[in-house]
DNA sequence: CATGAATGAGCCTTCATTCAT
DNA sequence: TATGAATGAAGGCTCATTCAT
């Protein structure tokens, strides 16, 4: 997964930027900051990870994320706030898009997921939100009420449109979104979890997500065959 | 989920038990221990979790749990592998029954998944073990070849089966049983993260599982509209 | 040194004693315990020493000690007044023999007090109440009026007798007596200290004493030609 | 003895500095606190001296030691390699000097060895090495061959420069190095021990070397009568 | 008498956070 | 803005001591 690496720093640069390169530093350090706590959480969880280390991550010491941010857990907080919540537009672009089939959507949906979210860094607030949602609910509220809800809405419309236009059989709208989201968010966590460690063979994630819409794709139509 | 409550007893009170109540406490400390430091882990997570909560979560104080495990990562190491590691039996006994489809042992095994683990505050365990895999390499290796690799050689076999009958579709069997077992370690997570938050609408685990199997069953039937 | 290990349980057997078996052990128990206490002190020191340890090496379990002395504390002023203070009544007898030179009463108190308590298990009582006077005053006082100044009493007599015959020169009688017993305290201490870790060279206690004789009579002497 | 509290000067008040008392602390911290540490190693020994006990004495709180040392294992490591074994130095001067008997050699030594380590604080440090010589077998291994064999080596060289003149007579290097310097360390400890708890009599520590040095002298020379 | 399970005070150590520079 | 020395609350762990058996 090359992308994995490279996906993340992406369009943050300002080359035109006539403010001196210092007070533009001064600009970029709060992303900064996130990105390596980003780093660091994914590696270590939210209690382990230290906020010196953050802090050397980041390329700055001990007091400055406490210049940018009120405490740990604000640090979290702006970890899903700022990284994550933007990421769920891409789903409105895709719902905008006429003329598709709702499989053919379904896909869309599955493999821009994947790269907006998956294939990137991003990829380990999943299980970070995961493991620390019942010590901080509000920010695990935050989390599924402007990440987990949209994206199931999303899903659900397309199950709505293919059922309607007869291409998908119907389902329980409910456990549908949440069968069909759980591979997706549990390759992700699975990345982060044992893949690191050597532990396991490796998963390939095209070759998951191949197979997960083509069980999906088959599950849900009403012409299997052609699926 | 009636069952999750109930399931695990913790047989913490026996008035009426004419062995007397002291002497009883030095076998029966390890279990009540362990099965305090899951409700605890459960809740708060591994670092968050202090060992005098669990000690008080077991009716004793803080320095009991010393006298039967080494340090708090020994308690941890002990959950997965004296109250985890031993529910994968389960899985052989399923593969010994002749004369089943292999529809309908994928059926069994989903359900005997999530009876023996899912419903039961085991449930807990995988997403502990998610959580901090990178901080315990061992526990997690010990996890990973003891509990997943076995279970998800059991789902192997099966879409082997199924395939070598014509019942199944050939599928990459590699990605097919991290894509299968996905959704189901999925419930477990979202039952201890989202659901005692009372964030999000529920998910009724039964639906969720039926849904589950009538969509995967579908999605590797070789004659779908029979599934 | 062979003698170090054998000399110190010699004289406590009761072969004749007509009470039944068990009822000696308890009996014997209390002179058990402070033995097992020796031991581990002298290993470890005071504070490192656990209760149990001490304990174990006596053949019983945790609560036993407390049968018979109140805490640890008292197994430490136990150890110094049951075994070490009867100790210094061996140099009586030595005063009290007749006809004695001065130089010969010295060279038989210092083989006595080396056979006493530097031979033996013992010689690790000065370390310890040397390393805890401070923490036990009342401990280190008894030790101090009832083993130090008897003794240093004793050295003082005979340096008087030495310079009342003419066979001594006239030193100053209070540092005097430190300073010949510092060598024979430091060997006790050098025994427990570096040899059992074999740090440094062994040092021979009887070469050791008669090159401190030596050195001590040739310089305390009038006639050094003949000493 | 008044160089005694005089000779170890703290420096932990300079009202009158220039520099800002803030910004000079970092470099004077380490010294600060291994001197506070050695006052209360000397008081209660390694066990029973509390690290927040040294920190109130170095005038910082609990944290701040640990931002020096490692733990209190190093710093009592520390102790012994920062403050103690540097002073070994000064018996290479001593020997350097030409032109002196070896009888002035060892007043010299002996006198220096006293001034340099034995009427300073630094004193204390021969008793706590010796309490747990066993509970940290590295640091006395240490000890052992950066202080007390060169020291010892220091000694044996004298005795042979005066027995190659004809100055001492021969007695056995081995043991009459241990005899001539343990007098010198037990004034160290006496010090330390019985001393501060006003128990027993003050020994004066200039007496006490006169007579050790006035015995040994007399005890080692060919020719006593001059000594 | 003896046991050993249990207690709980106490200490070492960590680390989020502050603030003088 | 940034630093990093210092703080001090908090938690893991030990072990002397107790007491029900």
């Amino acid at each position: 997964m090359p992308a994995f690496t490279l996906a993340f720093r992406s369009g943050r640069r300002m080359h035109n930027c006539p403010i001196k390169r210092w007070s533009r530093r001064k600009a970029a350090r709060p992303q900064e900051i996130l990105e390596a706590a980003l780093d660091v959480f994914a590696e270590r969880g939210y209690a382990a990870a230290k906020i010196e280390d953050i802090a050397r991550h980041a390329g700055v010491t001990r007091g400055t994320p406490y210049l940018y941010f009120k405490n740990k857990e604000e640090i979290f907080a702006a970890l899903i706030r700022e990284l994550l919540l933007p990421k769920i537009a891409f789903g409105e672009s895709l719902m905008a898009e006429p003329g598709l089939g709702a499989g053919e959507r379904l896909r869309r949906l599955v493999r821009a997921w994947w790269s907006e979210v998956g294939a990137t860094r991003l990829s380990a607030l999943p299980k970070l939100m995961i493991a620390e949602a019942r010590n901080f609910p509000e920010v695990a509220q935050l989390y599924h009420d402007e990440f987990i809800a949209p994206g199931q809405a999303l899903l659900q419309r397309i199950l709505e449109e293919g059922a309607a236009s007869g291409e998908f059989r119907a389902v329980p709208a409910d456990p549908a979104v949440h069968v069909i989201s759980a591979p997706i968010v549990m390759l992700m966590i699975w990345q982060h979890t044992f893949m690191p460690c050597c532990i396991g063979h490796e998963v390939d994630p095209e070759l998951y997500l191949d197979t997960l819409l083509d069980l999906l794709l088959r599950g849900l139509s009403t012409h299997p065959a052609s699926a």
